[in-house]
DNA sequence: ACTATATCTAAACGAATGTTTAGGTATGCT
DNA sequence: AGCATACCTAAACATTCGTTTAGATATAGT
């Protein structure tokens, strides 16, 4: 055999969300991802096969993170109360480092689209599916609404939450508050 | 004298605000916004110094027909009902020729941020603290509320509005629906 | 009708993009 | 220890970006 690599894919994945995630896809250049990753232009290709391939795992990095979130929640199951705090840690999440990054997914959906690569597209589906999912069964838990009001009201927290992580790279923790208590006086 | 242009500007403006519209800032090139515009780049540098003259044009284009939705209601005085009309008419407004446009002030505020120009970012904020003294202006008409309600509730709506307008590149108009009547069922 | 001048066409500019390649370097296995 | 192999460095690749420039074309005023 032969030399190994001195770098590990995870680690070096990590710093390249980070970077789409502050400056979305287009912005952020090959040039950028090699000195934020500290590994060269070669390692990446050889990695991850192009700049599409680095920021595909780095979505998934991402939703991993989000998943957490999820996880995190599952264990105190009591309906629209659990929902809430959703956005609540979403807010501390996209928040918690530095300002203004929003949210991975929701900055990639805005920015590319239906331009977006299919395997990018799928991400961003799956992910919005799995949001739709988590609502619809803990608004089952609160009361035995219709199925159409648990459509109605989960349209309206899948939008809601789609612009919290816009709004959250643009307004203060202060007003993000103001809007999610506003949302939940509603259900 | 000489030969006369041969194309209005304020029509050409048009098209390459419909162009950023649809693909954002840096999506669109000037090879696209020559073919759409239907004159050549020395016309277009010509008319407007560089690509960024181009956008900023487009962006008052387009905050010249925002101005027209909002003066549409001010002939009808009445509140939270025409805070409420106001949303309506945005989707409307944002989904009435291509689907998933969605507002163009709000998609340059989330593709550029911090790094945009200082006359873009004027705009923006500028436009911003009109939405802002609308939506203060006609709570103040409904009920005598204290100045700290008045502007929790204003921070409620503008991250609504905002959330909306990316929403509308996304969602559906029913769904936009569900949203709209979800937010204003307390106010 | 002629000329001056502004508009238009089209080619070329340098810089930056994502990607590839050639050559030097270090390390795991026999 | 030595060799094979996979890594890393760094230069070059073609393409596209926004921008500029040189030359052809058309027209308003005399």
């Amino acid at each position: 055999m032969a030399r190994t690599k001195q770098y590990n894919e995870t680690e070096v994945i990590e710093k390249a969300m980070n970077l789409f995630w502050l400056h979305g896809y287009e912005m952020t250049s090959m040039q950028m991802l090699e000195k934020e990753m500290g590994i060269n232009k070669f390692s990446i290709y050889a990695s991850f096969g192009n700049k599409n391939g680095v920021f595909l795992e780095s979505l998934k990095c991402y939703k991993q993170k989000l998943n957490q979130l999820f996880d995190q929640l599952d264990n105190s199951v009591n309906g629209i109360t659990s929902i809430k705090q959703f956005f609540y840690d979403f807010v501390d999440f996209s928040k918690e480092t530095e300002f203004g990054k929003g949210c991975l997914l929701s900055n990639t959906a805005s920015e590319l689209g239906d331009n977006a690569d299919d395997k990018i597209k799928h991400i961003l589906t799956s992910f919005t599916t799995d949001v739709r999912s988590f609502f619809i069964h803990h608004l089952q838990q609160t009361q035995n609404m219709s199925k159409d009001i648990i459509e109605t009201q989960t349209d309206y927290l899948i939008i809601a939450m789609f612009g919290l992580s816009s709004a959250t790279r643009i307004f203060s923790k202060k007003q993000l508050e103001h809007y999610i208590e506003g949302l939940f006086k509603n259900l």
